[in-house]
DNA sequence: CGTACTGTTCGATGACTGTCGACATAAGGA
DNA sequence: TCCTTATGTCGACAGTCATCGAACAGTACG
């Protein structure tokens, strides 16, 4: 199963808990580069990611995408693998992961012809 | 045009600003009520919707959901007339919609075999 | 005009949350 | 064993947020 203590099976996951965890701009940040690199080390994902923050609060924001059903993270000796909880996140919410990939650029008015 | 002062256009809205809106339990229920009616006064919603909350509290939800690029409202002599702005969505987050209309069972265990 | 209906705005309040720094734990290497 | 690296936990603090009630504003209708 999922549920090994730390990682929430994917039923149980609600849609305001994926929402709630991706509603930070670091976490949707740190999602989209492990979306990118498959899987890392939670180290490999904070330097990739160009976070700012301290190690304490990114362990902070990790545990809120782990409960929240995003990430899957595997015990390596003295480091954490983390991964995207894909397959489970494609099954019970089809299209997600497609929108947290979508490209957004805040001023991309160019295609636009309004006011 | 959607920026009459009080719709932002939906190139400006971003995915932080979206999955905000919609990390909270009320505005989830708002929305997905919303796009079952189609487009319904204020009032009619907060019913349907089945809220406990007072009017000030869903008043304040309302114009979370409307600044963060959800919802569009028309005046119509003394009332609101909401409605989900599908096309705009659509266009800028083709997918998000249909993630949201889907059915959140919490306890529907019955398609896992995960390892 | 006055009453009812619809919806917003304001101030206060309690809860939640992101952040930090300091400390703890665990593994690996010199 | 000691030191370094990797990561989590704890306590504190400041900022944000959901909620309420009361007051306010616009419209419809008699």
């Amino acid at each position: 199963m999922s549920s090994d203590g730390r990682h929430p099976p994917i039923e149980t996951v609600t849609l305001t808990d994926v929402f709630g965890a991706l509603a930070d701009p670091v976490r949707l940040l740190a999602v989209r580069t492990l979306a990118g690199l498959g899987s890392s080390p939670c180290n490999d994902l904070y330097r990739a990611a160009g976070l700012t923050i301290g190690r304490s609060t990114f362990s902070h924001h990790q545990k809120i995408l782990r409960e929240a059903g995003l990430i899957h993270e595997r015990i390596d000796g003295a480091r954490r693998i983390l991964s995207i909880r894909t397959d489970d996140l494609d099954s019970r919410f089809p299209g997600l992961l497609a929108v947290i990939a979508t490209e957004t650029a805040p001023h991309d008015g160019t295609t636009t012809g309004r006011s």
